[in-house]
DNA sequence: CGCTCTGTTCAG
DNA sequence: CTGAACAGAGC
């Protein structure tokens, strides 16, 4: 909320925010680039009716992936896993056939369940992530020896987990940190290739990913962040917190975030530390700097809120800074990058008219 | 002290 | 050319 206090400000001062807003509303109706286009159809579709958040930052941002997962979920994904799960329950399966519709929701009650036993500790998040991705990936995830059945148990280790306790720590990050894949890479079930560049932290999310993304992952909802705002509230109770007020409020990562890597020789072993959660990433970059914002969505830390909240961009496909020239209509998502637009194409001058 | 803004730089 | 992240300056 405190983001958008400064936003309010920012975009009573500057015009080219206030204008953002009409931008919103006119983006909608207008082709978009793929990100816009897959979050406005996602917003039409779910989001609509789902979550309306007070700004329109919010109202895109609601964790865009979900777009990627629209599309999976029709994909054998589901299938696999029922089928994964028939063959596990065989007669359970055969004598059900009318519990297909079931099918993630068997997962998710699985997940739900283990955690719940397992666990005994029914307000982690992680736990039920983590034993879904124990679960089903042993068909494709062979390289992690984290795959331990003791994942489960480590969950509790996992920053998640921690987060609920000791949350005040300090830094933040967006939302329900579960997907380590951006919407389009989630989409492609490729590792995020593409954060490759200064991405040091992403390079362990990287490694991740496969798991969190993967088809196979028990249900689309629980491995997407998108989903984590529909469905999250199965796959992490605190969703309902965050997915409400919090798509992108940032939450201050457990004290045990940066440490999860060193840890104990127990938790040395820790599954999920490197593979699928944002700290290993996280704190493998930002030591122990308490100033973690942590993107909710890639998992990606940044030392500064603003530095997050334009990063959210990327995701959301928001694009505040539109080029104030006539003819241009060129939208960026940074602001410098507009300038820097501005320059180039439309020459240094002050002019912004296009002389014929 | 923390945050935002701006400029610069890297990468595709 | 543009997207994205970082670092510095200013508030």
């Amino acid at each position: 909320m405190v983001q958008n206090g400064r936003d309010e400000r920012r975009e009573a001062h500057d015009p080219i925010h206030q204008r953002q807003l009409h931008y919103y509303s006119q983006t909608q109706n207008k082709p978009l680039h793929s990100q816009h286009d897959i979050v406005s159809a996602l917003a039409s579709n779910q989001f609509a009716s789902q979550q309306q958040l007070e700004y329109s930052y919010h109202q895109r941002t609601p964790q865009s992936p979900p777009s990627p997962p629209v599309e999976e979920v029709n994909k054998p994904s589901l299938p696999s896993i029922s089928s994964l799960l028939g063959i596990a329950d065989g007669d359970r399966a055969n004598g059900e056939s009318g519990q297909n519709q079931q099918q993630h929701s068997a997962v998710s009650q699985n997940v739900v369940a283990a955690g719940q036993t397992q666990e005994t500790r029914p307000d982690q998040t992680p736990q039920s992530f983590g034993h879904t991705i124990v679960s089903n990936p042993r068909m494709t995830l062979p390289p992690t020896p984290p795959m331990q059945p003791d994942s489960v148990v480590d969950g509790n280790q996992s920053p998640s987990a921690t987060s609920q306790s000791s949350i005040s720590a300090a830094p933040y990050y967006l939302g329900s940190s579960l997907n380590n894949m951006e919407p389009h890479q989630q989409r492609q079930n490729v590792p995020t290739v593409s954060d490759t560049k200064r991405h040091h932290s992403m390079t362990i999310h990287s490694g991740v990913s496969p798991y969190s993304t993967s088809p196979y992952a028990t249900s689309p909802y629980g491995s997407s962040p998108g989903a984590a705002s529909t469905a999250g509230s199965f796959y992490s109770p605190d969703s309902q917190v965050y997915t409400s007020s919090a798509l992108y409020q940032q939450r201050p990562l457990p004290s045990n975030f940066p440490p999860p890597v060193p840890i104990n020789p127990e938790t040395s072993n820790n599954p999920w530390q490197h593979h699928h959660y944002i700290s290993a990433s996280s704190q493998a970059a930002f030591p122990q700097s308490q100033d973690r914002y942590i993107c909710q969505t890639c998992n990606k830390a940044f030392s500064r809120p603003s530095s997050l909240r334009i990063h959210s961009h990327s995701h959301t496909g928001e694009k505040p800074f539109k080029c104030p020239h006539a003819g241009c209509g060129k939208a960026f998502s940074v602001r410098s990058n507009m300038k820097r637009h501005e320059r180039g194409c439309h020459a240094t001058g002050s002019t912004p008219a296009p002389n014929p």
